[in-house]
DNA sequence: ACGTTAGTGACACCGGGTGCCACTGGCAAG
DNA sequence: CTTGCCAGTGGCACCCGGTGTCACTAACGT
């Protein structure tokens, strides 16, 4: 059969890094011509996979866009455990949020594909809030537990909801400029809020 | 045939009421049964119209349950250009969201109905996103020229991200509280949020 | 009486997503 | 080696949301 990489799959076992392969042949595809464009059976073919077996990988055509984002979430809950707790609890998120945002060089490119596509692809877009209430309910708990409240209440749930609000503007930013580095835009979004604007007081 | 309600239209013009119609029908199905439970045939036909002059309706099941939003941020945005330039910057924001959310009590048991499901199914949730971004440049618009900046700034998009995730949790807190007006909480998050978050300065 | 026009419903079609089943290969137990 | 199990796969049929097309019908102006 093939040599290096094999385009039919042995239908027992699948290759190991069939889920690498399909995510770099979709996120190609879709920045080349639109997420809507692109079927999930030209992702599947592309990848060597059946659209069978793509739904089984995704739960969604859009998830196959996410990566690991369950370990992103992860990540970040776990920094926000080990915080230290004489830090104020509005800092610990946006350092939290800093920290596991802060990617090696070489994953910088792949990671602007990735965001380029779900903040700019309307469908995209839509799916994002699904995920980002993930992130949400954790941020959330951790600000309930610092702050002796339930998860539910009004201002664990704000301060998740607007920081995340602050962390996407930033990308938003880091996006529209090319040559810019996502750090500052995020140093710069959470400091903005976390003094109640003060660059518009007027 | 019927006496008062048609359940069968005439084939030339429509009802005068059909759109409310329509929209009474899908939102209490979607409350009752679920929004992914119903199909858009199940609405069409309750409703008393064909699938297709549903989808002409509303160019997705989900707009069916938003009702005139393009209204609703028009309201906005004429109530944003009406602010007293004196007025700061956030201050007029968060005004006019309260302002245009100040419903008469008639209205609220539908507001509820229809934020529930917004907020609660998760492929409404995912929808109102699209919706919101509507929202977001208008807010972000205002800001940019009251500060003579750029609507794509970060600190007017900023501000117009945060101000609508604490609007969404005010929601989802008077949501969470039957016997609640939706009022104060709108000015508890704006308030929390404006000020740094006092509360959990610690 | 006539053509125009807006709105309607029926039909066929596409694409995302799912349930089902048959198959294939690896692996462990006999 | 053979047998049987099992996870992963692909094919198929199906459901549902959404769209393009077309024929029809009622209201309206001339």
């Amino acid at each position: 059969m093939a040599l290096v990489t094999p385009t039919t799959l042995p239908a027992g076992l699948p290759a190991e890094r069939t889920r690498a392969r399909v995510e770099r042949v979709a996120l190609d595809l879709f920045t080349l011509r639109g997420f809507e464009n692109v079927t999930s059976d030209e992702v599947a073919d592309s990848a060597g996979i059946s659209r069978r077996t793509f739904f089984r990988y995704y739960a969604t055509k859009a998830d196959a866009v996410w990566g690991d984002f369950a370990g992103h979430v992860a990540r970040l809950e776990a920094l926000l455990a080990a915080t230290d707790p004489a830090q104020p609890v509005l800092a610990s998120v946006c350092a939290a949020y800093v920290e596991v945002n802060d990617y090696p060089d070489t994953e910088l490119p792949l990671l602007r594909e990735r965001m380029r596509l779900i903040l700019g692809e309307p469908a995209l877009l839509a799916h994002s809030q699904l995920r980002f209430t993930e992130v949400d309910r954790v941020v959330a708990r951790y600000v309930a537990t610092r702050t002796a409240a339930s998860p539910t209440d009004l201002v664990p749930r704000l301060v998740a909801a607007s920081t995340r609000a602050a962390a996407t503007t930033a990308f938003e930013a880091w996006l529209a400029d090319d040559r810019s580095t996502l750090a500052p835009h995020l140093h710069r979004a959470f400091a903005e809020m976390g003094a109640g604007f003060p660059s518009l007081r007027r």
